[in-house]
DNA sequence: TAAAAAATACCCAAAAGTAGGTATTCCATT
DNA sequence: AATGGAATACCTACTTTTGGGTATTTTTTA
């Protein structure tokens, strides 16, 4: 018999994502969906809110507040939260930054059904669950990086962010130095930066960082 | 009584998205999922398969052949089929072609459920249906564009696509003349012809339009 | 089969981006 | 108080991209 049925929160800001997750889910009779979130601040509010709640399944890309973000919070608060993620996407440094953050699980949205559901089920045993195509990349990742030479922070200051997405919007670095008010120079020096951290030879590659990532928005037309 | 059921063939690369529309769909009880694919010529060879289907529900981001060349192919053989296209952007140029080729409805993926019902109910009805977004989309894009003056087609040519994919992972075109056994001036007049057929100022935009439409994958790590 | 579209290739010049530096100031954390 | 990161700014040099053309050949389509 089943003790109490898994208690979970769900936060997509594509509807109909959220209504399809919403029926696998319930088809299920230990689950409960006790709530649906748009975007990171809801997501938060809710957790809140919400008591007794078993796991969070966290779309990475989300308006507001980012999945990453939005699992650091959860965790630092509520570590007996398990937290999910489900995405579209799978880059290396994705993972990194959601393991960092304390997430229990990831799988793609490529997966299936019963993937998701087997994932659910480890997450309440206390286990992570990673998908295979995650595990692999995490398994690349860490072949090629010695781990100890080089951390290799993929993480971008707030102000190289903003050239990121100025240069996604195809912005020059004259147009970028003025809107920044800041002299061209600096944003070359920006640029440098931002290319030798993402490690990406030119602005195609920043470009294909800064959407695959979220940073800039598919959506702008 | 329902004098029959609305036979509907779903499409979509990621699987959980199909398992979440297959559940939404099969709840209701005057609709019936027929069949389900996962790529383009998957589709195309279960429409010829499938008798009195009345709708195909396409993801226009599919490998092997895109929801463009899906429904031009089968709006030419079997017109009577609806095709419903079911996407995660909306860019100006989709929504172009994707009416020039003969889509019935096209709605975004953050619409819910309720949206998804309307559109197939009107489709079956003989009706067009295009979710809000869509319209205000060809709305602004009419009113800007003279409708006149500027045919400006966004249809890339196979040989300008495969420029832009090499474009978009970071090749330079000295590069992609070598890969593609050509002249480096030859990549140079594809580039400028592809920067004002997509209508964008520089390689970010390409990277960006590539990414967005599809022309590359979000995956490569 | 004629016309249109696509792919090929070249020219010149200007603008932008990349690569290697150095250096100063500000701010936060130790 | 000091170390280090971030943001700022400049220098030289080289590479790449962009914008303006023109022009030939091949392929597709009307």
């Amino acid at each position: 018999m089943e003790a109490k049925s898994i208690k979970v929160l769900l936060a997509d800001d594509h509807e109909m994502i959220l209504d399809g997750l919403k029926l696998i889910l319930e088809q299920q009779d230990d689950i409960e969906v006790v709530g649906e979130a748009y975007d990171g601040e809801e997501v938060l509010s809710m957790v809140r809110r919400l008591p007794e709640l078993d796991i969070v399944i966290l779309d990475i890309n989300m308006p507001k507040k980012d999945g990453i973000e939005v699992t650091k919070e959860i965790k630092s608060t509520y570590p007996e939260v398990k937290v999910l993620i489900l995405s579209m996407y799978n880059r290396k440094e994705f993972v990194k930054n959601l393991v960092e953050a304390g997430t229990d699980g990831y799988i793609l949205k490529n997966a299936g059904k019963s993937e998701l559901l087997r994932a659910i089920q480890a997450l309440v045993q206390g286990e992570p669950y990673y998908g295979p195509e995650i595990t692999k990349t995490m398994m690349k990742t860490y072949q090629k990086s010695k781990v100890f030479d080089n951390p290799m922070d993929v993480n971008l200051s707030e102000r190289e962010k903003e050239v990121v997405r100025l240069i996604a919007n195809e912005a020059s670095t004259a147009e970028i130095a003025d809107k920044l008010f800041i002299s061209p120079h600096t944003v070359d020096s920006h640029r440098k930066n931002i290319l030798s951290k993402l490690d990406v030879k030119n602005t195609a590659g920043v470009v294909k960082y800064a959407l695959q990532t979220g940073i800039i928005k598919g959506f702008d037309l």
